[in-house]
DNA sequence: TCTGGGGTCCTAGGACCC
DNA sequence: TCTGGGGTCCTAGGACCC
């Protein structure tokens, strides 16, 4: 069996944690930028506020509803994300951490249990250490686990939260229940060519000839279905070590300039440089894109990527950003409003087990530079030193409504008056 | 006016090689 | 008039996830 343990509402109930008064409260969490809703509260979900939703859209809504509004505060949720995972990792020797606020058990062996009770405890262990509400659903597949938690969270007074697909009776019927479009690997282009077949739920869908999947989902659809149909096969993923780092973000204006957007990618470049430094590994390879803004048909439109073969495998935010740079003029052109950029570093080998090149000009004193000025800035502050070649003021993002780093940063502790 | 960021995997088509 | 087969690498894009 395997079982899928899902955080409720996620961020919106990590901003609840530390304020307990927003308890019944309609809640939103927005994206970088203020720019769209990315987690909301029950409450807020009854609102009628969808996924995705631009916020300024919706600013009426909000101020009328009286709705909670929180900038994004990833430091908080990758912190509270660490520990509901080190607890949930008790419950299995077998672990899959799948995104910040899901993670799969494999439970083989677990035939002498009750897991109804087991997802229980888990439940209430999380809630107590935590304050973090998750939902628990078991299955034979993971795909089916998916489909257990759904139940789950959906019907939490006939469920308490936790919900055991023990037999091939219970399978049938929450596959007849599930609707396509909400089947875990089914996206909006499926759904609506399986619609137009016919193919209303899961358990239609199990019904489909391989061809036909094969032919209009290729193989992935075709593993989806054995794993609905109760045959594991997608099985627990390796802890995997990243294949990219990426830093990519969306401009608040348009930038025509070519020495603006060098700049920003030159930014982005350290950025990855930094991520790659921290997981101590080189990359040999990088990606670099920009992009015009694709929600304006009356503007010219133009997009491009380009993925360059590093002459050695670094981690230097000299050479990182010098070769982003390099690559940056190969796909520029003048005239467009560009909106979006980013750099993707990707080929990675261990800092450690860099190869030595006697045709290259790498800098051997570059890994104590950055060493140094890692140290400074971790010391004084994000971009205390910077490559001249970056921003000179640093671009700040809109946060607006920020909360603080209750669980990272010393000086954002909450007091308690006695 | 304002519309996220960071990932994964798969496939098609062109260039090039022998 | 008729014009191969098999392979790799690269780019670009599609589709999906949270």
């Amino acid at each position: 069996m395997y079982a899928l343990i899902d955080c409720n509402n996620f961020y919106a109930s990590c901003e609840r944690v530390f304020r307990p008064d927003l308890n019944g409260r309609p809640i939103v969490v927005l994206s970088n930028n203020d720019g769209c809703v990315i987690a909301r509260s029950n409450e807020a979900k009854d609102l009628g506020i969808p996924m995705g939703a631009p916020a300024f859209e919706y600013q009426e809504l909000f101020d009328k509803q009286n709705v909670l509004v929180f900038s994004a505060n990833f430091p908080l949720y990758g912190d509270m994300s660490n520990r509901v995972m080190a607890i949930l990792s008790e419950y299995s020797p077998e672990v899959e951490i799948y995104s910040i606020d899901e993670c799969f058990l494999k439970l083989d062996g677990f035939g002498m249990f009750d897991l109804w009770e087991y997802g229980l405890q888990m439940r209430a262990k999380v809630l107590k250490s935590t304050g973090i509400p998750v939902s628990v659903g078991f299955a034979p597949t993971k795909a089916l686990a998916k489909l257990a938690n759904r139940i789950a969270k959906k019907f939490p007074d006939r469920t308490k939260g936790v919900y055991n697909m023990a037999t091939s009776e219970l399978r049938d019927k929450a596959l007849k229940w599930l609707k396509i479009e909400d089947v875990w690997g089914i996206g909006r282009r499926h759904a609506l060519r399986l619609n137009a077949r016919g193919v209303k739920s899961a358990f239609d869908f199990t019904q489909l000839n391989d061809e036909w999947i094969k032919k209009n989902m290729a193989i992935v659809g075709l593993r989806l279905k054995r794993d609905l149909c109760g045959i594991r096969t997608l099985d627990l993923e390796e802890t995997k070590s990243k294949k990219n780092i990426a830093t990519t973000r969306s401009f608040s204006n348009n930038i025509v300039d070519f020495e603006q957007l060098r700049e920003r990618v030159s930014s982005y470049a350290v950025s990855c440089s930094e991520k790659l430094r921290k997981q101590k590994s080189c990359c040999k390879e990088l990606s670099i894109f920009i992009l015009t803004n694709r929600h304006r048909a009356d503007q010219a439109q133009y997009s491009r990527s380009i993925r360059i073969k590093l002459p050695f495998a670094t981690n230097s935010s000299i050479e990182i950003t010098k070769y982003a740079i390099v690559a940056l003029k190969r796909i520029f052109r003048s005239g467009y409003g560009y909106k979006k950029a980013g750099v993707i570093v990707g080929d990675f080998v261990p800092e450690e087990a860099e190869q030595l090149s006697l045709f290259t000009d790498k800098n051997p004193r570059h890994s104590a530079l950055m060493h140094a000025l890692d140290n400074m800035n971790k010391k004084y502050g994000k971009n205390t030193v910077r490559l001249s070649v970056q921003e000179k003021r640093m671009w700040k993002m809109r946060q607006e409504k920020l909360s603080p780093h209750y669980t990272t940063d010393l000086n954002d502790i909450i007091t308690i008056r006695v």
